[in-house]
RNA sequence: GUCCCGUUGGUGUAGCUGGCCCAACACGUCGCCCUUUCAAGGCGAAGAUCGCGGGUUCGAAUCCCGCACGGGACGCCA
C-alpha cells in the first residue's frame, strides 16, 4: 500500500525554512514510494491563524515545487483539509472517547490551574494535574452540568509505558506517570492540537508522520489517542531540528528564517531544496548537487541523521552560485530583469546583448540580488568612479595622452570584439612604452569606474565601440579637471 | 525540577552489522596555478586525541555502563 503523509503547518507565522524541510522530507517520501503527500491546514487556534498565512504557505510550498496532491485548493477524498472546518469531527472524537471511558470532563478553572503550576514553579518543579474532577462524584458533576458550567475533556492517561519505533531514532519509551491528563477538547468547544492531529490522520489515512524533533514528546500522547480510538498507529519519523549560528533554535534573531525572505534574495527554489534536504540527511554517498528528482530517488528515512543542524548560510550560497551556473540564460534574464528594474536600473530590450552581459556577471553571482549592483556600470549612462578606484588606478602619468591614444586606436578598431580590442589596448601600451597592465586598469575605471570586473576586453566588447570611446574620453576629461584644479 | 533526543575538524555529513579509519566528502579558511582585476575553474594545505571517563575485545568512531554538555518537551499554543 502506498504511504500517505502529510505537512501540517499551522498559519500562524511565515513558512520558515525548518518547516519547508519539514514538507521537503514529506514530499520526497511521498514521491519515492509513490505514495500521496497531503497539506493540512492546522487553525484550530482562531485567534492567532489569518488566511494570509495561509497563502503565504502555500505560495512558499509552490515556489519550493512541492504541490501537494490533496489539500486546500485542490482538495480530495479526505477533505476538509482546513481543521476549522472539520470542529464537528472533533467534537464527535471527544464524545466517544468520553463514551468509551478514555475520557472525562473537566469543570477545573484556568485561575486554579494557572496558580497551581506557578508555585510549583517557584519550587522548580513541574505540575501534573491532579485529576481532580476525575474523583467528582456523579452529583456533583450533575449539579455542574445544570448550572451550565464550563468544562473541558481531559484524556485519561493509563498507567503504562508507552513505546513507538521512530524511523530516525529507534526505539522511544516513555514512562505515562510523566504525562499528565491533557486537554483533548477546550471548554470552548475547540480541539487542542493532539486531539486535531490524531482525528485527522486517521481519517486521512497517514501511514508516516514526519515531523519535527519537537513533537517527540507529543508523541505518546498521540499514540495513546491512536489506541484509544482503536486506530492503526503510524510510522513516526522525528527530523533534527534546524539552529543558528550559535546552535540555538533558528529564530528571528538569526536573520532571514523565512523561505520568502530567501526568495526575496534571490536564492533559486532548486538550490534552497538541495540545501535544505542536506540538512540532516544524505543520500550515504559524496552526491551533493542533485535536482528535485535526484533527490526522490535516494530519499529514504535511514537517511536522516539524528542530531540537530546548523543552517549554514555560506554553503547555501555556494550551493545557490552552482545553480545560478546551471540555469538557463533566458531563465537567467526572466528572474534577474525585473530585479533590475525594480531597482531603477535601466535594462535594453536587446535579449541577446542582455544575455552576454548576465553571462559575463554569472560566475560572479551568488544571488540573483547580486546581478543587479553587477551590471548597473553597464547599463547605466553615465560612469560614477570609484574613490579607491580613482586612487588606484589613475595616478599614473601622462596617463590622459595614453588613454587619449587608445581612444584614438579604438575608433579603428574593427570588428570591436574581445581579439581585436585586445590587440588595440596591448598595441597602445606598447607604442607608448607603458605596461598593458596599467592602461587595462585605468580603462577599467573609465568603463566601470570600479577596481573590479569581468575581463577587461570582453567587458569593451560588450560596450561596444561607441560607449567605449565616450566613456575613455569621459575619463580623460575627468583627468584634466583633475589636474587643472589640483595646480590652482 | 522531571522526561525525551542528541554529541565525528569552524559548518553540513559519510563511516557506526568492530580490524580496509594514524577517519572520508562538501562548504568555509589558507596557498599555488590561470591572469589585466574580481570571480569561476584546477591543484594543494592546515584543521577532529571521533564530548569525557571507565569497560568488553588481540583490536572500538563503531558494542556496554557512567558522566558532562547541547537541544527539545512539560499549556483549555501548535
Amino acid at each position: 500500500m502506498p504511504p500517505r503523509v502529510r505537512f501540517a503547518p499551522s498559519p500562524t507565522g511565515f513558512l520558515h525554512v525548518g518547516g519547508a524541510r519539514t514538507a521537503l522530507f514529506n514530499w520526497l517520501f511521498a514521491k519515492h514510494h509513490g505514495g500521496t503527500f497531503v497539506l493540512r491546514i492546522e487553525d484550530t487556534d482562531v485567534e492567532r491563524s489569518s488566511d494570509d498565512m495561509v497563502a503565504g504557505i502555500l505560495e512558499g510550498l509552490r515556489w519550493l515545487g512541492l504541490q501537494w496532491d490533496e489539500g486546500p485548493e485542490v482538495g480530495g477524498p479526505h477533505g476538509a483539509y482546513f481543521q476549522s472546518q472539520r470542529l464537528d469531527r472533533y467534537r464527535a472524537a471527544a464524545a466517544a472517547l468520553v463514551a468509551g471511558g478514555h475520557a472525562y470532563s473537566c469543570y477545573c478553572s484556568l485561575e486554579r490551574l494557572r496558580e497551581e503550576r506557578d508555585t510549583a514553579e517557584a519550587r522548580g518543579e513541574a505540575w501534573q494535574y491532579d485529576r481532580a474532577c476525575l474523583r467528582l462524584p456523579p452529583e456533583r458533576i450533575a449539579a455542574l452540568e445544570a448550572t451550565g458550567a464550563p468544562r473541558a475533556i481531559r484524556f485519561k492517561v493509563p498507567e503504562t509505558t508507552t513505546a513507538f519505533a521512530d524511523a530516525v531514532h529507534g526505539r522511544i519509551a516513555f514512562d505515562t506517570r510523566t504525562i499528565e491528563d491533557f486537554v483533548v477538547l477546550r471548554s470552548d468547544g475547540h480541539p487542542t492540537y493532539h486531539l486535531s492531529v490524531v482525528v485527522d490522520d486517521i481519517d486521512m489515512q497517514i501511514t508516516h508522520v514526519i515531523r519535527g524533533d519537537d513533537h517527540i514528546s507529543n508523541t505518546p500522547k498521540h499514540v495513546m489517542l491512536f489506541e484509544a480510538m482503536a486506530a492503526p498507529v503510524p510510522v513516526f519519523a522525528h527530523v533534527p531540528l534546524i539552529l543558528g549560528a550559535d546552535k540555538k533554535r533558528l529564530s528571528k534573531r538569526h536573520g532571514a528564517t523565512s523561505v520568502t525572505e530567501y526568495r526575496r534574495q534571490g536564492y533559486l527554489p532548486d538550490a534552497m531544496v538541495n540545501f535544505l534536504a542536506l540538512l540532516g540527511w544524505s543520500p550515504g554517498d559524496d552526491r551533493e548537487v542533485m535536482s528535485l528528482d535526484d533527490l526522490t530517488a535516494a530519499f529514504s528515512l535511514e537517511g536522516i541523521s539524528g542530531g540537530n543542524a546548523v543552517f549554514n548560510t555560506e554553503k547555501l550560497d555556494w550551493m545557490n552560485g552552482q545553480y545560478i551556473a546551471k540555469l538557463p540564460v533566458d531563465r537567467l534574464a526572466a528572474a534577474v530583469v525585473p530585479l533590475m528594474t525594480d531597482a531603477g536600473v535601466p535594462v535594453p530590450a536587446a535579449s541577446e546583448w542582455v544575455h552576454s552581459l548576465l553571462e559575463l556577471l554569472r560566475p560572479r553571482a551568488r544571488r540573483l540580488v547580486d546581478f543587479v549592483e553587477l551590471a548597473r556600470p553597464y547599463l547605466v549612462d553615465t560612469v560614477d568612479y570609484q574613490p579607491e578606484a580613482v586612487e588606484k588606478h589613475l595616478g599614473i602619468p601622462n596617463l590622459g595622452d595614453h588613454l587619449a591614444a587608445l581612444a584614438m586606436a579604438l575608433r579603428t578598431t574593427d570588428p570591436f570584439d574581445e581579439p581585436h580590442v585586445e590587440a588595440a589596448v596591448r598595441g597602445t601600451a606598447a607604442d607608448r612604452a607603458i605596461k598593458a597592465g596599467v592602461l587595462i586598469h585605468a580603462v577599467r575605471v573609465a568603463a566601470t569606474g570600479r577596481t573590479t570586473s569581468p575581463g577587461l576586453f570582453e567587458v569593451l566588447a560588450l560596450l561596444g565601440r561607441d560607449r567605449t570611446v565616450q566613456r575613455i574620453e569621459e575619463l580623460v576629461n575627468f583627468l584634466a579637471t583633475r589636474t587643472a584644479q589640483s595646480f590652482s
